[in-house]
DNA sequence: ATCAAATGAATCAATATAGATTCATTTGAT
DNA sequence: ATCAAATGAATCTATATTGATTCATTTGAT
C-alpha cells in the first residue's frame, strides 16, 4: 500500500457538487456542502484555485491507480482488474474528471498535459492486450480505452442516482467491458 | 420518415459550446458558435430560455427515435441498431443531454417528468430482452440502460475530440454491448 | 473550565454578467 | 440596383458574483 495523505473531504464533496451543477456560484457551492461561504474561501480563496486543486489530486490519484495496475507488465486480466478497483475507490475525483473533462480545457495549469498522457498509457495498455491475442482487433484501442473509462463513468453516475448498487460495478465492467471487449 | 422541422443549427450549435464550456457566459457562447451576442439573443433572450428549448428539442427527437425503434415489439437487436442509428442520427442533441443530464436538474420545467419516462422505457426494452432470453440476467436491466447509454455517450464524445471515426460508431456499439450483454 | 482554532454570518468594493435596446452595416432575394 | 430582413457592434442599467475582511460564536482539545 503506497502511502499518500488523503484529499480534504471537503473538497471532495465541492467536486461533486461542481458535478452537480457546474454553474453555481461559490455561494451555492458552500450552501451545497453545507459549509459557509468563508470557510470554503478559507480552503481555496478562488474558483480557479479548486479547480486546480482537484484536477492535481486527481492527476497524483491516476498516477497511483495506474502504477498500481502495473499496465504494461501485469496478466491483461489482473490489471485491468486493478485498473476499475483503483478507481472505484476513489470515485469522486474520477467523476470529477470525467464529467469536467473537455479536451478544450486543455490550455490551463500544469496538468494539462498529464491527461493527454493517460490516455496514451490507455491505448497502450488496450494495445498489448490486442497483441497478445486478448482484446479484439477489429475495435481500436482508442476506441476500447474511451469505452472503459464511458463504461465506468457511466456505472459511478449511476450510482450516485441511486440506479445500481456500488457492490456490482466491479463485477459488471467485468462481465461488459471483458466479453464485450475479448477477441 | 416521420416528419419533422429540423432543430435551429444555431441551436445545436450553441448546444455543443455549452457542452464544451457549462460555465462560458453568454457572450462567450455566442462568440464559440461564430455569431453576435444580439442574435443569440434574438434566437433566445434568456439562458433559461435556450436550455428550455434544447431540453424540450431533445425529448422530441428522443420520442422520434424511440417511436421508430418500435422498443416494446421489434426483435431486440432489430430494435437496438434503430436506437443506436436513431441516436447518431441526432449527435447534438444527445451530445448535450447526456453531459448536461443532473438528476438534481429535474425540479425544473415541464420536460422533467419526460426524462424518468425515457429511463423506464429502456428498462422496460432491456427487460423484455431478458425475459426473451437474448440479454443476460447478472445484470439488472437498470444497469444495461445505463451502460447503453454512457457508451454511446462516450463514443460520441470521443468522436467529437477526434478519438474514433463516425462510421465505426454503430459497429463498435453493436459489437461490445450486445457481445457483452448477450446472455 | 479555559483557550486557541475553526467556523459562520454579515458586509463591502470591484467586477462580471444578464437582459435589453439602438443604430449602422451587411446580406440576400428580386 | 433596390429594399427588406438579418446581423453586428456598442451601449446601458440592474443584478449577481467574486474576492476579501471583520467580528462574534462555536468547537474541541486539554
Amino acid at each position: 500500500m503506497i502511502k499518500s495523505e488523503a484529499t480534504d473531504p471537503l473538497l471532495l464533496a465541492v467536486a461533486m457538487a461542481m458535478v452537480d451543477n457546474p454553474r453555481a456560484s461559490l455561494l451555492e457551492l458552500a450552501r451545497a456542502v453545507g459549509v459557509s461561504k468563508a470557510t470554503l474561501y478559507r480552503m481555496c480563496p478562488t474558483r480557479d484555485n479548486i479547480i486546480e486543486r482537484l484536477f492535481s489530486e486527481s492527476v497524483r490519484q491516476f498516477d497511483r491507480v495506474i502504477a498500481a495496475a502495473e499496465l504494461d507488465t501485469a496478466p491483461v486480466t489482473h490489471a485491468f482488474r486493478a485498473l476499475i478497483e483503483g478507481h472505484l475507490n476513489h470515485k469522486e475525483l474520477f467523476v470529477f474528471v470525467s464529467n469536467t473533462w473537455e479536451p478544450q480545457l486543455l490550455e490551463t495549469s500544469d496538468t494539462e498535459h498529464r491527461w493527454a498522457e493517460f490516455e496514451a498509457i490507455f491505448d497502450q495498455f488496450f494495445l498489448r492486450g490486442q497483441q497478445e491475442g486478448f482484446f479484439r482487433i477489429d475495435i481500436s484501442a482508442a476506441a476500447l480505452s474511451e469505452l472503459m473509462i464511458g463504461m465506468l463513468s457511466a456505472l459511478m453516475n449511476a450510482e450516485r442516482s441511486g440506479r445500481i448498487a456500488r457492490k456490482d460495478m466491479l463485477d459488471t465492467m467485468e462481465k461488459m467491458f471483458l466479453t464485450g471487449a475479448q477477441r
